[in-house]
DNA sequence: CCTTAATCCTGCACGC
DNA sequence: TGCGTGCAGGATTAAG
């Protein structure tokens, strides 16, 4: 499950494959993911440059000599692979092959200099579009995002003031993209656990010392899941083959009934709780999460 | 303005 | 072993 730190990931490994390099050809295997690719999709990308492979929240975004933007999602189960032939040891070495049913590749991307970039996705929650680079500030995916949590817009008085007035649970809140960018099931949880705040508790009383807390539990998690190559779940791995290990620093997350290990420092030892939010599992302790 | 539920999709874990 | 069920869940849309 992508989240911020997972389509950082993505995005250092695919740099080497598609910045500065035309796109030879693209080949798109049906018309939709889980929506209709634009107009002329392929014609449009075919013979255009990658001049930089950007990140905003969970969206990659190829800024090509066009004057467009690709934009991908990579939903749930969004993978790109590469091969080339020189950027391995030996030509014609995988660089990454990902065990993936080639049933579900669906967009080809042949790069200059012998790279392809195949995007892979059983779920088809992933989407891709294309956009005047010049009218992203309207783009309807970008336009409402959060501030990124590791930049000086995010912080404190800023979570505090976004949720002013929201009646929410504080879990369902900080997923709203709205409020801060690129957090998913995963780092909430455990952004919450470090912050030692409930996932129950009502957004709107997130002020103050608290907000403070959250925010900085925010911005560490996310940039040392990033640090560690993000996480690597059942069916997520790094765009250069690379597996993430921060899974195994979850405090939270996944870990129904072992034990805490205490939040904030707190000696703890109890039993970490499961509930279900908004149709989502909540990891949590309630013995440290107020 | 707000909040909630349903929707999309496939693979896998699980129980019988 | 096979079959049915539930779960994983981001972003959008519709409904309340």
């Amino acid at each position: 499950m992508p989240e911020l730190p997972e389509v950082e990931t993505v995005r250092r490994g695919l740099i080497p494959a598609m910045e500065g390099r035309r796109i030879v050809s693209a080949r798109l295997n049906r018309k939709d993911l889980r929506f209709a690719f634009p107009d002329r999709m392929a014609e449009r990308l075919t013979g255009t440059q990658v001049e930089r492979l950007d990140r905003r929240a969970k969206y990659l975004l190829a800024r090509l000599g066009s004057g467009e933007t690709l934009l991908m999602h990579l939903g749930m189960s969004g993978r790109f692979s590469i091969l080339a032939d020189d950027m391995a040891r030996q030509p014609g070495d995988f660089v990454y092959a990902a065990p993936a049913n080639p049933a579900h590749d669906h967009v080809v991307l042949e790069m200059e200099g012998g790279v392809t970039i195949t995007y892979n996705d059983p779920r088809r929650f992933g989407f891709m579009t294309l956009f005047d680079t010049a009218l992203e500030a309207q783009n309807p995916y970008l336009a409402q995002l959060g501030p990124e949590p590791d930049s000086n817009l995010f912080s404190g008085p800023h979570l505090a003031a976004a949720l002013k007035g929201r009646r929410s649970p504080i879990k369902t809140a900080l997923l709203d993209q709205r409020v801060v960018a690129g957090l998913g099931n995963i780092y909430v949880c455990e952004a919450l656990w470090r912050a030692r705040i409930s996932p129950r508790r009502l957004a709107h009383t997130i002020a103050g010392e608290r907000a403070e807390r959250l925010a900085v539990a925010v911005r560490n998690v996310i940039s040392e899941a990033i640090d560690a190559g993000g996480s690597t779940l059942r069916d997520y791995a790094g765009a250069d083959g690379a597996l993430g290990y921060f899974q195994h620093r979850f405090d939270a997350y996944g870990r129904e009934g072992e034990t805490c290990r205490g939040a904030g420092g707190r000696v703890c030892g109890k039993p970490v709780s499961r509930i279900v939010q908004q149709g989502r599992s909540t990891f949590f302790c309630p013995d440290c999460q107020r």
